[in-house]
DNA sequence: ATATGTAGTATCCTAAAGGATACCATTAAA
DNA sequence: TTTAATGGTATCCTTTAGGATACTACATAT
């Protein structure tokens, strides 16, 4: 039987969270997703302009093997890659959604 | 009376929200203060062992100027200044202990 | 007289993130 | 036959965030 010992967080939480989802686009892909399900790899290179390709595929690299999306490759030409939102990053969907909430309001309340 | 227009957000509310809290350490001192209520500098630098005086201080200062948290500066030697969240850090309430809890739950069950 | 604690600044440097550009294979359309 | 569209990679470069270190003023404690 294990002796039951302090839980003295060795790495803390908010801090885990933030190591996933801190890049500059990672948040907002991951709203692109919540809200639109599905989308190809040009579909969310739409999304946002100004993005470069080489920074879009690792963002959605990084996410994929954090496990918070999916990669659905269709054997197709030209070529197919479908992304969405794994499980796991579905259970950030309230999350994604307050954050964006409260941008909405931030910007409402602070008037530029 | 207005025109009505459509709502194309000149500024993604994600994105927005991203650009305030999205320091290193942004969330994790927001987070501290949710949770202790009024910090002193030398409290918050004890918080994060790793964190340098020079980069903590920036931090806050950035939170202060997006008016995130509030800065309470005593004239008294040796000095003493207190952090702790504006009203409108106030707000992030909620999306803080989220992401503490989507941490803690992620933590839990991918083991390492 | 020296050390200690406070809350910083100033200067310099490194590492990491992201941007710019060019290139690839394959197919279908013009 | 050139062009376009797909979903990338490969190289190189720039910018920025953050780290390291030294320094400050002032008062109290030793």
């Amino acid at each position: 039987m294990d002796k039951q010992q302090t839980i003295e967080c060795p790495v803390c939480p908010v801090e885990y969270t933030v190591n996933m989802v801190g890049g500059k686009y990672k948040l907002v892909i991951l709203h692109k997703l919540a809200i639109h399900g599905v989308k190809r790899f040009n579909e969310l290179r739409r999304e946002f302009p100004n993005i470069t390709q080489r920074t879009l595929t690792r963002q959605l690299r990084e996410l994929e093997s954090d496990g918070l999306i999916s990669r659905q490759v269709y054997s197709e030409i030209p070529p197919k890659v479908e992304y969405s939102l794994s499980e796991t990053g579905k259970s950030l969907y309230p999350i994604l959604l307050q954050i964006e909430n409260w941008g909405l309001n931030y910007i409402a309340n602070n008037p530029k």
